[in-house]
DNA sequence: GTGTTATACTTAACAGTGTTAAGTTAAATG
DNA sequence: CATTTAACTTAACACTGTTAAGTATAACAC
């Protein structure tokens, strides 16, 4: 009785289309500037249909994030495979955050700025991707903490010092692109640097 | 003749009123959720009147965040006029800048996070109050720079990566507001003391 | 193969949005 | 007192997110 499997393989499938385009549209023109009836004219559907599949525009959007920040996990988790100096690992980490953030900046604020917004929770619930993110850096900090690198101990400060320094630059390098920034390679170094030598100080 | 300044004191005072109106509401419901006709509606007057005294719904924003700069500008002058150790200025000011986030904080977000989105140059032009903010922080890390207490001598590379800390803790505290933060007074505290210390280093 | 049911999707509509063009009222000027 | 000018409003346009009701088609039972 493949008739069942088969349709719903359909479904997924339409559901994923909605979420491809409406992750482009998000992305390309933002969030507000996107109706349900522009994402639903690039799938050629009604309007209405998506409604089908996600309960309104703002699960549309928390749909989106969460592939987000799926992607954003795994390209972290790929830093973990070879960490031999946790320092080492927590700069680079730092780094491909920042990165990640300015690779895909409308997907960034789109999670960490304008859903919040929308929906105050926001995905660091337990068992959340979120949280998931964040137990990563946690976990770098950690190892830097244990070897006795950092003098601050706090292994939640710690990780929330550093979090605070990755994200506000990269938001800041995202809104204000005609800011006179520093070399933007210089910027991040120098971010990511200053804070772990205060964190070593 | 003084019937002329009447005219001009009166419309003066209603686009006083309808600036107010449009604050109290962006702050208290997001820029969003408020519609001209909601601004209207509260001042007692129809829509169309606002666009008489305003382009459109963004220069109202726009002129909204241009008083919220002020208003940040005027916290931050109050600490330069006793500033005997530079640190401890830059310090405060840090904290100042923080705080001052947290007790607006639709205000802050709408003028450092909003806004670019809406208009992406933002005030940071010449001779705008955002250049303004930005030069007060120059000072503070050029005075700690020419006493030689930090090793880091470029200011303009100084000055971002201070801001890039203190914009990041104050939108991560105002954006998750649930997340299980350390004490807040601590974390700011550890935010711009580790900050300052890597830049010492 | 036919009738029934369930699924997938669409049409039409509601109450709202920012914004503009045209119209009205009242005050200031000659 | 007539005319001009400024301040404000009404009505409308093209759009928004969302829902209720309707339609067509595919899957099932017999």
């Amino acid at each position: 009785m493949g008739v069942k499997e088969r349709r719903a393989r359909e479904k997924e499938q339409l559901r994923q289309q909605i979420l491809s385009a409406a992750r482009e549209l998000f992305v390309n023109e933002g969030y507000e500037n996107v109706s349900m009836r522009k994402i639903a004219n690039k799938i050629e559907y009604s309007p209405t249909t998506i409604y089908l599949y996600f309960k309104d525009k703002t699960d549309l959007l928390d749909s989106v994030c969460k592939e987000t920040l799926l992607n954003l996990l795994n390209t972290l988790e790929q830093l973990k495979r070879n960490n031999t100096d946790p320092v080492e690992t927590l700069r680079k980490s730092g780094r491909a955050y920042i990165e990640f953030g300015l690779k895909y900046p409308q997907d960034y604020k789109l999670t960490f700025v304008t859903r919040p917004q929308f929906q105050q929770g926001l995905g660091l619930d337990e068992g959340s991707i979120g949280e998931k993110v964040f137990n990563y850096l946690r976990e770098m900090v950690s190892e830097c903490i244990q070897q006795q690198i950092f003098q601050q101990v706090d292994v939640e400060t710690t990780g929330q010092v550093m979090w605070s320094a990755v994200h506000g630059v990269t938001l800041l390098l995202i809104d204000f692109p005609d800011f006179p920034w520093t070399e933007k390679d210089k910027l991040i170094d120098t971010v990511i640097h200053t804070t772990i030598e205060g964190l070593k100080a």
